[in-house]
DNA sequence: CATGAATGAGAATTCATTCAT
DNA sequence: AATGAATGAATTCTCATTCAT
């Protein structure tokens, strides 16, 4: 049961137009992404993109799904592994770093569809696609969070809130990181979100 | 050496138009903002922004740095009162709540600027300005944090990437704020950022 | 309460498109018929007849609609006025010819719009303009019919199939007069019609 | 002197498409109907169309062709028939109707290519191939009718003009009657238009 | 100064036609 | 011969910007 040789080269079309949208969203920005640079991108023409999706909508929003599963399907392993929370905490952090090191490009994408933006048609779009995924996610880890604090591992608090801290902290450290020359070692960076998010900045 | 009539009038078309740049970017999202759309709810016609702002890129830069203004300054008001850096902290986060509470419309423009958009020009200008903007409030926050430490109110930790997780987690708060129908009062979110933020989530 | 300038001028445009994209409909065909060349033939750009009209298809749906009218209100005219049924016949099949030889560029708006065309939207439109346009005039003519049967003045047959005959008849002339280089006079062809649907075509 | 194996396959291709084209026009109307949809609906792939029609518009000439000649073949037979004129014409009117009504879709594609659409190449084509067409039929009916005259069955009147007359009349009526949804039995109205034609409308 | 009608560059989308398999 | 994925010309419609009044 093997894939066809169809089916080989459409899953391979349709990743190399994703991975053009993408590239082409990171450089342009959302707005000013067009599907005949996208095409150019993807060394296809115009029409082609549309043997495979809809439309740009459809093609934005496949896009970021394809791209975002990669990232929950990582940090899903890293929530759900064993050990204390702390050492979740960690894994949960260094996946997502390393995610967008690897897709840096993914990222502007990720950016922009945080906020509705545009036509009513693709409000609806939105609220029913890049929300609710984010919504999700939020929710996904302040269950974590609850578990944690039954446990006694985290102080009491409210879970979909500290949900929000964490997934806004270290997104901003991602974008940091994605705007130096040089940033420092992952690992760095991963310190300094789990340390501060557990113990406070506070002095002793 | 009063304003002169048409330095008022002047302003009062400025404003007019900012402001209705605004409401009509929160309604619609950036990319669907027309500059008729923009016209008629400032009550003027669309040649008339022309004469006030070279262009629609000017128009949004301008309009942005205006209500940011407004809310670096009281950051700045906060940030230098005197006491206990703990207080100026939660004094610090309760002000940007507040202004994003009296400016809600504003909040999708600050949000919608954080990631460059569009054409070339247009990036550069964002280079030019947001850009900027941002890594100065970073910075400021900064060398605040810095202050703290070395007064040893505050760990040592690098001082840049903790006024990032400070911004980022205050700005995700306020995103959660703005989408619910009934949010907490302002002080237990202040509470609870400053809270975490000082002392960390982990259980003693 | 003259018209202003800005009536005046509002209407002059939309008569000029109006013109033109029935003269570039009777060039082309409705199918071949562009924008871009109806604003070229009405000397404005292409954006200015999207100020007048929604889309393609109410530019059309008006366009004939203002060009029908004219006909209507001269058959309804003929129709209407006093003297024998053989006499207001005649008036109507002279006042067809009149209108189409004046006007000749529209037939062929005319001619493709009995015939329902395109998308599922356009469909909808014709249903709602042009196939109840068409049965109000053949309505209308029957009920002339049924008067001058009830008159004595034609012999009782179904006044609908009767007023269709009599519309296709004189428009199938009308088509050929419009094909012809040197169309025999008017009144040559109103008197074939008249007399062929009075008297029959059989030798007595 | 069999038909090849490949000759009837080829004549049955030719066969579906046709059938197939006709029923999409019939459909969504000649604009509307993409070589996509008639090959879905002939079963075959859209490259094989082109294996037996150099392109779109030779499809729908060619289609318009064969379907006309087949009632063509009806109205001659009927025409060429011993007896009397009232007798054939009669004979012509009935098998006008019978044709229509069991090729009813193929009367959008008649009615469409009535009046001559599309680019100027189609145009060509047009002018080439219905035009033509329909003059011809025109023309041999107004030589039954000139006959008819020369032998005193009818009275003296222009055969081509007549001639219009006489097949607008009964497009009339077949457009009609496929329109409604229980029409009138045949015979009706094959009666009516004989007899408004042989003898008009007028009360004796 | 203010206006808003006019402009036209530019974007999305469709579909007849080709051609490698 | 048959296929259908790929193409890109052509079309509709939008909207920032200009400029005569």
């Amino acid at each position: 049961m093997a894939k066809s040789k169809e089916d080989v080269v459409q899953e391979f079309r349709v990743q190399s137009i994703q991975e053009a949208a993408i590239r082409v969203i990171a450089r342009k920005g959302m707005a000013s992404a067009t599907m005949q640079e996208i095409a150019e991108e993807a060394g296809v023409a115009k029409g082609t993109i549309y043997l495979y999706f809809r439309d740009r909508d459809e093609l934005v929003e496949k896009t970021f799904e394809t791209a975002i599963g990669e990232l929950h399907k990582r940090i899903d392993a890293a929530l759900e592994s064993d050990g204390p929370f702390a050492q979740r905490l960690r894994a949960v952090i260094t996946a997502k770093l390393a995610f967008f090191n690897e897709n840096r490009e993914f990222f502007r994408l990720y950016h922009t569809l945080r906020m509705p933006e545009g036509s009513a048609t693709q409000q609806r779009r939105q609220k029913r696609t890049c929300q609710p995924q984010y919504r999700a996610r939020v929710d996904r880890l302040a269950a974590h969070l609850k578990s944690a604090m039954d446990a006694g591992e985290v102080r009491p608090l409210d879970p979909k809130r500290l949900a929000l801290c964490l997934i806004e902290t270290s997104t901003a450290i991602v974008l940091e990181r994605l705007s130096e020359d040089a940033p420092p070692p992952e690992s760095d960076d991963v310190e300094l979100i789990v340390s501060t998010l557990l113990s406070g900045i506070a002095a002793k």
